[in-house]
Order: structure tokens, then C-alpha cells, then sequence
DNA sequence: AAGACGAAAGTGGTTGA
DNA sequence: TCAACAACTTTCGTCTT
């Protein structure tokens, strides 16, 4: 069987906890968290049989996203007895079985290779564990449909992680996905589109108050700017000023106008470098804003609040 | 000098005939 | 399949702080 790790790199201990619930290694001696959302992912052992498949499985249905064949797949010549046969046939079974194990690995093989590249783009991203499994679900099913023909299995995986951001309404913006992965943002947009059609998963339009507290952040605001960008958004909804339009944009359109009544004021620029946007276009929505919302007011008592200090 | 604002032209994607 | 279209971007000049 296959270890993950054997030792805390921190402190050299050999005392480790693995924590199969929540997915870690932890060193008992020092507090470590060695390895974190490790479960389920790229399997690292393989089964010959049933018996040692059951020794070592430690989940249930969820595993047949990351297995292919569940175990199920059957060997050319396993249990011959070849030594019985013609150096001749003998050779022949070892081809054969060479080819079933190379199609029968095929799917596995790219499972692997992607579901790694899944991980990696995740963790650059900061996904939460839920998404990850559910883009792995996503990917797993797309091989198997052979929907990655013709296409990257880069592509696909981008297209899967975009598509569970989307439905766990953690959204990242295509240009961060695309940042991450280094797949054109078009090509990124094709595969998710195509993929999420195939597959039938449905795609609610992302909502723009789900990016605010990642940009907040970004921009170090205040959690009372955050709420009242919230409250800007819900009421830009009300009046319909939302559909049609880019979420980040109308998002950080939001954030901006609460950050200058919060005194918190940032440039143009700066939202718009955060939320992968122009100036230009916070200027539009923000114009928009201050005209359906009447929020003049609003801004005006913050500025004189600010001489006033 | 830097930021905010607006106009105009260009780009990529969607939609409807 | 193609053209019209809306949203967004790029670029640039002007105004404000």
C-alpha cells in the first residue's frame, strides 16, 4: 500500500493521525497539518482483487467519480497457467494483455493526469473542497462520455472547476480561471459551455453579490462596505438593473459606490483591477446606480462627513 | 499629478431570420 | 450561416481635486 507521508517534515515525528473524515495528516507531535483535502482524490492504489480492493477502499459511492471501472475490469490471461503454453501463444498473451491493460487504463491514465491538474488549479484558486469534488465529478463524467476528444484535457478540467464554481455560487471569473490554468479564457468558455450542454447540468446566471466579499477582501474593506454593497445589489435587482449585465462589473460597481459612502474610498482603477473590469464600465454602472437609487444623498453626507474629519 | 468622467471606435459573443 | 445587436473594452481628451 501506498503512504502519503511518513513523516512530519517539520519535525521529523512518526507520529501521525490521519484524520480520514476531514481529509488531513496531522503530526500529533507538533501540531502540523501535513496534508489537507487529500480524500478521494487520484486514487494511490490499484486493485487486482476484490479482497485487497476491500482492505483498502475507505469511501463509498463517491469513489466512482475518481475509479473508472469500480474494480470491475477483468485481466487477459491473469490466472493462466503460461508456462503450459508455446513460446509462440505465450507471446500472444502477453500482447493481448498488454492492449487491455493499455484501454483499460486509458481512461484511468487521464483521470489521473487530470484529476492532479484539477487539484493544483484548485489550490492555486482557493476552491473549497465541495468544489473540487463536484468538478471532478464533472471532469470524470466528461471522459467517459469522451467529450475530451478533440479537445485539452487542460481545457476540460478548467471547464469543469468554472462550471462547480459556478454551481456552488463561488464564482471565479473566467480570467482568473484562466490565469490559473493558462487556457485561453475563449477556449475555457467553449469547453464549459459545451461540456455543462452535454452533460445537461443546468447553470444559473452567477450572481454578482457572490463575488463581493472576494473583492472586498481584496481590497481590504470593512465588512459594514461589504453588507452595504450586498444592500446596494439587492435593490439595483428590484429595479432590474442587473440582467443583461456583467456580474463583476455590476459588483464592483456596487462595492465602489459603498466604499465612498463608508469613507472607505478607493479608486477606479483599483476595483476595477480586482474585479477583472474597466473604469469604464464602474463608471457606467455606478452612473446607473446613482440615478435608479438616488444615492447622491447618500454620497454627499459621506463627504462632508470626510472635510468635516 | 492623479483620478474621474465621457465620447467614440473596436471587439467578441449572442440571437434571430 | 450571416447580419444585427448589446455589453464591454480600449483609447484619448477634458475636467476636477
Amino acid at each position: 500500500m501506498a503512504e502519503y507521508v511518513k513523516k512530519c517534515p517539520e519535525c521529523g515525528s512518526i507520529n501521525l493521525f490521519w484524520n480520514k473524515e476531514k481529509g488531513e495528516v496531522i503530526c500529533k507531535d507538533c501540531g502540523l497539518v501535513i496534508e489537507e483535502k487529500m480524500v478521494d482524490f487520484g486514487q494511490e492504489w490499484r486493485e487486482f482483487d476484490s479482497e485487497e480492493g476491500d482492505k483498502l477502499r475507505r469511501a463509498g459511492a463517491p469513489m466512482t467519480y475518481t475509479q473508472y471501472d469500480q474494480g470491475l475490469g477483468t485481466e487477459v490471461g491473469k490466472m493462466a497457467d503460461l508456462s503450459k503454453l508455446g513460446a509462440k501463444s505465450r507471446n500472444k498473451f502477453f500482447r493481448l494483455r498488454k492492449w487491455q491493460y493499455r484501454i483499460s487504463t486509458a481512461i484511468e491514465r487521464n483521470l489521473k493526469l487530470a484529476l492532479a491538474e484539477l487539484k493544483r488549479v484548485a489550490s492555486y484558486l482557493k476552491l473549497p473542497r465541495s468544489v473540487e469534488e463536484e468538478s471532478a465529478r464533472i471532469y470524470t463524467m466528461a471522459v467517459q462520455r469522451g467529450l475530451v476528444r478533440g479537445r485539452s484535457m487542460e481545457s476540460v478540467v478548467a471547464g469543469a472547476l468554472y462550471a462547480a464554481c459556478r454551481r456552488h455560487e463561488v464564482p471565479r471569473t473566467l480570467d482568473e480561471l484562466s490565469e490559473a490554468s493558462g487556457i485561453e479564457k475563449k477556449e475555457i468558455g467553449r469547453t464549459y459551455r459545451f461540456v455543462t450542454r452535454e452533460l445537461g447540468i443546468s447553470i444559473l446566471p452567477s450572481n454578482p453579490a457572490d463575488y463581493i466579499p472576494r473583492f472586498a477582501s481584496a481590497l481590504k474593506l470593512t465588512a459594514e462596505t461589504q453588507s452595504k454593497a450586498i444592500e446596494i445589489l439587492e435593490r439595483a435587482q428590484r429595479e432590474e438593473l442587473t440582467s443583461g449585465r456583467g456580474p463583476t462589473g455590476i459588483a464592483a460597481a456596487a462595492l465602489y459606490v459603498s466604499a465612498l459612502i463608508h469613507g472607505e474610498k478607493r479608486t477606479q482603477r483599483e476595483v476595477a483591477d480586482v474585479a477583472g473590469v474597466t473604469e469604464v464600465t464602474i463608471r457606467n454602472r455606478y452612473k446607473e446606480l446613482l440615478e435608479q437609487l438616488k444615492l447622491e444623498k447618500e454620497i454627499r453626507k459621506a463627504k462632508k462627513k470626510l472635510v468635516a474629519v
